[in-house]
DNA sequence: AATGAATGAGCGTTCATTCAT
DNA sequence: GATGAATGAACGCTCATTCAT
């Protein structure tokens, strides 16, 4: 009848999460408002970790797959091949264009999923997760950016930064931003994310970040 | 002998808390580590709420009082008078020159104090804090950067974006900088700390951001 | 095995309680008490008010079903229908003769089930119940004796006081009689019981105590 | 200043006792109330029992002194001095008398001091007072009124039952008299108060309660 | 006499988890 | 696979009481 019990309860758990934070939600109440049994929760999941845990697994692997999916063709293999490594502004050009859809790709699917989004964004304050593991979690998530990112320093585009702080900036702008158009739609348009990408393209491009000729 | 059994209490809960969050540190636990009895804590605090928001109140308000008498003389007042009102040009960089030395005196303080700096993380990640309840306490904080950006927009030098966004935006690259220099300290110089508040300027301004002359 | 551990810690909670207080006895103890874990006490009732509650309702419950049980067939409608309406001695007579029987009826129950009395009392004792509530509670179980003083008083036989006066006058001299009897059972008989009713009855009658001369 | 921190204590504790019961009633409550520290409740009382059990001794001899204090010197001996001995009818009438005076008395009493009435019955409806405890403060109280009972008995003028009955009867019709009228003063005056010791004359008088006709 | 900070046992209740059905 | 009664440690908090001032 109802899809998958296992399937209701991460749906709940991730409403009741994102509401009343992890350590605040109740196995119970996620039982309750799953309406199945508190020995069924049990019963898919060893523990509450492994809710968390799960849930949190979910939401990152369903964002890469979209991710990955919506690469276009052309743009897909960031790897130096398709670069001609004579013409640099044409590979600039190239990279540029590679990092805006990625990051409107990413606003769209995280206005689309505005309580994902917010789980991660709960998920990672943890203090349960380090700093560390969270880099390396988004590094599986955006490694396509964090590419694009290497290369655009390799083309010597990028500030003269630790490429850390970069992906770190990159990766903060991005949740604010999605943050930001989630909590406010009324100032959400087409032309309002680009605005976000070019900004922060400005900021870590070695300035001016792309001149204007005339 | 002991200062203070309240502050033992408080810089005890703040060390806890950072480290284990805060649903996940009882109140037994602090009094145990603040070797105090479990009633002391709750003569002090009527409840652990109270506690919890006391830590965030004292500890905005530490920051706030360093933001503020750290201004220089000559940069203190942000309102038009010290303007010119028709050199342009000098009132940029006047402005420029107040958001600099308030962007690197944040992070001073940040740096001297990376618990409360994590703490002011939790506390706004907490799902219980509303973003709306965020941004307004961060403007107390941050005050006299909100009007820098005003008059910067007033000014025409920034982004044709939501000025909201843009404080937003400042905060979020605020904590990142912040968080990345106390995790790394082996990157922290004040190479990097201009670095990082020319990233931003940078990001905000339009472009481009600061002529270079010859 | 056990009937019902619900049953089990109604049990033991009306003993705790008759012997130390409500207030005075203490969940934690109630369930050691009862040999079951705490967390089942709190599984069956959503709190301690609750069980409170609950004991009242079951115990007012089985006393309200016993006497409606014990009522003989041919006394059983106080209604008019039986009374003859123009032989006042003999509405009169049946009157006494019910009344009589509830009176005995009630001292019997109690006598079998002191702990239930005492647990009576203390609840009604309990500031928490107002006199009001207390008295509408009454009405529940007494709803027949009432329904008796109400005729009596309309056939003239009664004092010219209050009926809700005389109603609380009966329930306390109920109380009592039974719980004197309860705690010396050693002047405990029929004749003893029988007595106690005719007392009350002479109370609330109309004729002249005392015989006055002309 | 204020009088007497003891007495605003004891009369504070009172207030707080008839409103939430006795147990439910905190010490910290009540120092709070009364307008002093908490120390200074343990200063005066050793501990919160010894409050308890002084607050109850005051009431009792309070009302012990009034009852005594009332009593009219023609009928203040009730020892069989001023009994004629051979004049039954004018004997018993002086019985009735007194008996009648120290009733109104009672009542005029508790009307005055309906909290202190509220507290008496509280106290002897906790478990923790037993019912020959009780018995035992109350003839203290009304030493008087069992003298008269007794003497009643030994003229053959009460009910054959036995004399504790006799005395439990009275008090218990005497507190419930009293609630009532503190309760609904409306229906209280002279008359009332004068029916309602008839009523216990008559209850406990030996003369046949329904005159049998034929 | 009076204060109020400090105590720690104990309170009512919640929790994640288990297990017999 | 699903249930929900049962568990007991742990939770936030209150309590009567102490004691240095």
């Amino acid at each position: 009848m109802a899809p998958n019990k296992k399937q209701i309860i991460l749906d709940t758990a991730l409403a009741l999460f994102i509401s009343q934070g992890i350590s605040d939600t109740s196995t119970a109440s996620i039982a309750k408002t799953a309406q199945v049994a508190t020995g069924t929760l049990f019963h898919h999941f060893p523990n509450k970790q492994a809710l968390v845990d799960e849930l949190y697994r979910s939401v990152k692997q369903e964002l890469a797959e979209y991710l990955q999916h919506q690469l276009q063709p052309e743009l897909r293999a960031p790897s130096g091949t398709i670069f001609s490594g004579s013409d640099i502004t044409a590979d600039k050009d190239l990279l540029i264009e590679q990092g805006k859809s990625f990051w409107l790709n990413a606003l769209q699917w995280f206005v689309c999923h505005p309580e994902k989004l917010a789980y991660l964004k709960l998920y990672y304050a943890s203090p349960l997760v380090s700093p560390d593991a969270r880099s390396q979690a988004l590094e599986e998530i955006f490694s396509f950016l964090f590419e694009l990112i290497h290369q655009g320093q390799a083309l010597g585009l990028f500030q003269h930064l630790p490429s850390d702080f970069l992906v770190r900036f990159i990766e903060s702008s991005m949740f604010n931003t999605a943050s930001y158009i989630t909590e406010k739609p009324e100032q959400d348009n087409d032309e309002m994310r680009l605005h976000s990408f070019l900004m922060v393209l400005q900021a870590i491009s070695l300035s001016p970040p792309i001149n204007k000729p005339d």
